[in-house]
RNA sequence: AUACUCACUG
């Protein structure tokens, strides 16, 4: 089962939706039963592509016709699917029912909802979610606190995100490089550039790797305060030294430098780009 | 290390 179950999510995240169900039928064929595991493959696949109808047939029909109950990581995807398509009362329903079906919320379900939360704006909800967290005993995680920087820079202040930060550390989670990616982009899109290299220069320090999203939000950030050609050079530094970009590192550059009238240096960075292979697209 | 949540872009 591990095996199909493991084969089954490459498929899954290759896009490859068809193939894995052929190869559900196969395991079915070959007397071995998908268990809960293989179904939360599948539901969560759904969800993410926010098909949530399909996500619960999944569970309602196929679960059901063999008598596998969901657990709370097939409810989390499904909260998950419900938050990414808006519909935030239907998540918390789905909420209502784990709990009355036996299956206990963990801290993934409420970051999930916490995510949401902020997203809307409803602070008010954020708050509950945190409360109810202390109040069954959930003990806060990394992504709990990534989350809540993000919404406290968002709703909030930077300075808010700082405190948080600093009692965080108390608790002993330590910032990884989720939380200095959060603060660096909204160090940019404050404005505040040069605070953010500078940030880039603490994570350095302690010991971070910054990964391409890292870069992605300096280089946004540089363009975004038309300082596209310190991106390109912040690029073209980077490709140097084995870097791997994406489309999210190239293209807003080549825009940029179009927007601030250097036609010609785009077409230039364009074709440098495509000439050194620099480009992983 | 069989499945769920957080950062850039959309």
């Amino acid at each position: 089962v591990v095996t199909y179950n493991s084969l089954i999510q490459g498929l899954c995240n290759s896009g490859q939706t068809k193939q894995a169900d052929l190869l559900l039928n196969e395991m079915v064929k070959r007397n071995i039963t998908p268990d809960v595991v293989t179904f939360s493959i599948l539901v969560n696949t759904h969800c993410k592509k926010r098909r949530v109808s399909r996500a619960e047939a999944v569970i309602d029909e196929k679960m059901a016709q063999i008598g596998i109950q969901p657990n709370t990581v097939t409810y989390n995807s499904l909260i998950h699917g419900f938050c990414l398509r808006g519909e935030l009362d239907k998540a918390a329903k789905v909420l209502d029912a784990m709990v009355g079906k036996g299956s206990a919320p963990n801290v993934v379900t409420y970051n999930t909802l916490l995510n949401a939360y902020f997203r809307k704006e409803r602070i008010d909800k954020a708050e509950q979610i945190v409360n109810n967290m202390s109040c069954r005993g959930i003990i806060p995680d990394i992504v709990t606190y990534n989350t809540l920087v993000k919404g406290l820079c968002y709703v909030e202040s930077l300075g808010a995100a700082k405190e948080l930060i600093e009692s965080m550390q108390d608790c002993g989670h330590t910032p990884n490089i989720v939380t200095y990616s959060t603060l660096l982009d909204s160090l940019c899109k404050g404005g505040y550039l040069d605070k953010a290299l500078s940030l880039l220069g603490g994570m350095l320090k302690v010991g971070l790797k910054p990964n391409t999203v890292t870069y992605n939000t300096l280089i946004n950030g540089l363009c975004r305060a038309r300082k596209s050609n310190d991106a390109m050079e912040l690029y073209l530094r980077l490709c140097a030294k084995g870097w791997q970009p994406t489309i999210h590192s190239y293209e807003p550059i080549v825009k940029g430098l179009r927007r601030e009238g250097f036609s010609k240096e785009a077409f230039g960075f364009r074709r440098k780009v495509q000439e050194d292979g620099c480009f992983l697209g």
